[in-house]
DNA sequence: TTGTAGGCGTTATCAG
DNA sequence: CTGATAACGCCTACAA
């Protein structure tokens, strides 16, 4: 009975079914051009009659334009990202585009990969969190066909696309400063950083610091960190500063618990992203360390989580959901032709101070 | 010079350079068919010069596939749909697909745009999480279509595809005999439901109660509730059991809050989904209740925070990233053209028992 | 081994 | 107002 599969009819079918040629059954559908109005009818009959619809392949082929943008992230199963993308979608949908997702789990190859593709599949535009600083080739190949790209959480100076991203080193200058003013004088800083790409932190001659590295987030955080401190003549040590390696799940916790003892004995801990600040609390939680009496504790990212926990912990937030908006809003600006030079959006932070930061030495000390 | 902005090269662009036909060329970079070896070498230095890549929506046009694959849930800034996303993009990834993800917000006007867009995008298959248990003939459009669909969360009996379901019943069956071993004697129930297709609680003339709605995930806890109670002769009672219509945001807390501060005096209450679990904690909190000794707190979904706050909170933990590779799993199965009957894959859950349950009455009290 | 021709479904152009 | 026809880029019979 229904053997040769249950084709999907098309305009040639409504065609037929009306008794008129495809030009005149496509303009009835399609609304374009004059049609008589009662063949309009009979048209627009048959075609409810055979349930027919569009077969957007088919006319993104003849348009070229496919109506669908590319979003690249790390993992989507990441809280930031995941609201990130539901910005990215609203925006997208709001416009009549669709948005395919990829995952490149930081890795370069997996991110070259998911752009290759979304090119192939001949998407409109792309938003990507890149993974690697340096190997930025496959963006340009994008650039190339004329595909716009946004940039999201991290800026490639050198490359010329916008961007949306945090205040990253104004944010961890004024987390610092907070804690400054609480009277902390050994700060220490947990960073989740990649594997591949570690930044290096580097005493100058005059007793000043640098970050060697791109300007990632982390990078730019850890910036905002040593920058605070000097402007406040407070001591740095080398021992203050815990990079996590991205890919080496578990040294996270052995890192972050390594901090807390260590001989260096530090009386505040400034987390630098959603994931150390997770680590470094269940650390703190392990070791029995009572926050904010014996320590001061700082998180990035105000994720659920952070107003149930005891103390309520203060954090640095950002909002991933409007900085995937605003991604989404720049990139179809650039779909509809937007030629300005690139702009870099730096999105606002806001520390929210609740009870996991206190005055030291507290009272009872 | 760059005017008529820089199309990507085709086929034909490779050949012409090459000096020799598309079709010729077609083979020696699909790789099919015989090519002379020197032929092929001048193929690919034109093709690598030009930097060539086949358009994939070409190639679908012609071959039918589009090698890509659709995702309607409900938002994906949820954990739940989040990891489940993750889970079904690695499947699609390992089987050389893309995917498309969209929000329907549990709207089902939104959910029918998302199908029929998704259908004329001429996915291949379609996950979705239904956001009503019986407006499903957008669904059945995309069988007639021949495109496989996978119903991920939610069941739908009437209708002839795979689902990947948690078990739901035996779940919530599990958590409140928990419960009850304990000793606890008025347990309360916290669910968020549809607003628009509320379940309705009836007592029966011999004592017995009834959940009337469709078996959603909720409906089917709810009937585990009833079920471990009636089995042990426990008394049940309509303030026992608090719904949340999931759309009026506001009235959630209030609505956690009636549950504890009922005249009825819960010395438990289990929650039976990640948002009133958030919920009944944050009011719990509000209110200055002390768990477990004033309280037993029973959540679902081990999400992040479970085991960072204070007490660490007993929940019925699902697998959202398995049930989303499951799903995939599925998904592709069919796509390969498994014609089985339908199957529905029940999802074990774990109970895991933390501190936030506690014996009834306490040492204390 | 290589080239020619046709079609996937839609839309636009051009005659009638 | 309507119909024939071509084109988007790729793939595949079929012919040379």
């Amino acid at each position: 009975m229904d053997h040769g599969r249950n084709r999907r009819p098309t305009v040639a079918d409504v065609a037929r079914m009306a008794g008129v040629s495809v030009a005149t059954a496509g303009r009835a559908l399609g609304g374009y051009g004059y049609v008589g109005e009662q063949t309009r009818e009979r048209v627009e009959a048959a075609s409810r009659e055979l349930g027919y619809s569009p077969n957007v392949v088919a006319r993104s082929m003849r348009s070229g334009s496919t109506r669908s943008i590319g979003f690249v992230g790390s993992d989507i199963a990441d809280p930031y990202f995941a609201e990130a993308m539901r910005g990215i979608c609203d925006v997208a949908h709001r416009e009549g585009y669709e948005t395919i997702l990829t995952n490149s789990d930081e890795r370069l190859d997996l991110e070259q990969l998911a752009v290759r593709t979304l090119l192939d599949k001949q998407v409109e535009g792309l938003v990507v969190a890149p993974s690697s600083m340096t190997h930025v080739d496959h963006l340009k190949d994008a650039k190339e066909q004329g595909v716009p790209v946004v940039l999201l959480d991290r800026d490639l100076p050198q490359l010329d696309f916008d961007s949306v991203v945090a205040d990253n080193e104004t944010a961890a200058y004024a987390a610092i400063s907070h804690l400054l003013d609480l009277g902390h004088e050994r700060i220490g800083l947990l960073a989740s950083v990649s594997a591949s790409e570690q930044p290096e932190i580097r005493a100058g001659t005059d007793g000043s610091w640098a970050v060697l590295g791109a300007d990632r987030p982390s990078v730019e955080r850890i910036r905002g960190y040593l920058q605070a401190l000097a402007d406040r003549r407070a001591p740095v040590t080398t021992e203050a500063i815990t990079l996590i390696a991205a890919d080496r799940v578990g040294g996270a916790d052995a890192a972050a618990r390594a901090l807390l003892s260590s001989a260096w004995q530090p009386t505040a801990v400034f987390a630098t992203d959603n994931e150390s600040t997770r680590r470094i609390f269940l650390a703190v939680k392990a070791e029995g360390i009572k926050v904010p009496e014996h320590l001061s504790l700082l998180g990035f990212d105000d994720t659920d989580w952070t107003v149930m926990v005891d103390p309520p912990l203060s954090v640095v937030a950002q909002s991933p959901l409007a900085m995937g908006r605003m991604a989404g809003e720049r990139l179809f600006s650039r779909i509809k032709g937007d030629r300005q030079p690139k702009r870099r959006i730096v999105q606002p932070t806001r520390l929210i101070i609740r009870a996991s930061t206190a005055v030291w030495p507290g009272p009872d000390w």
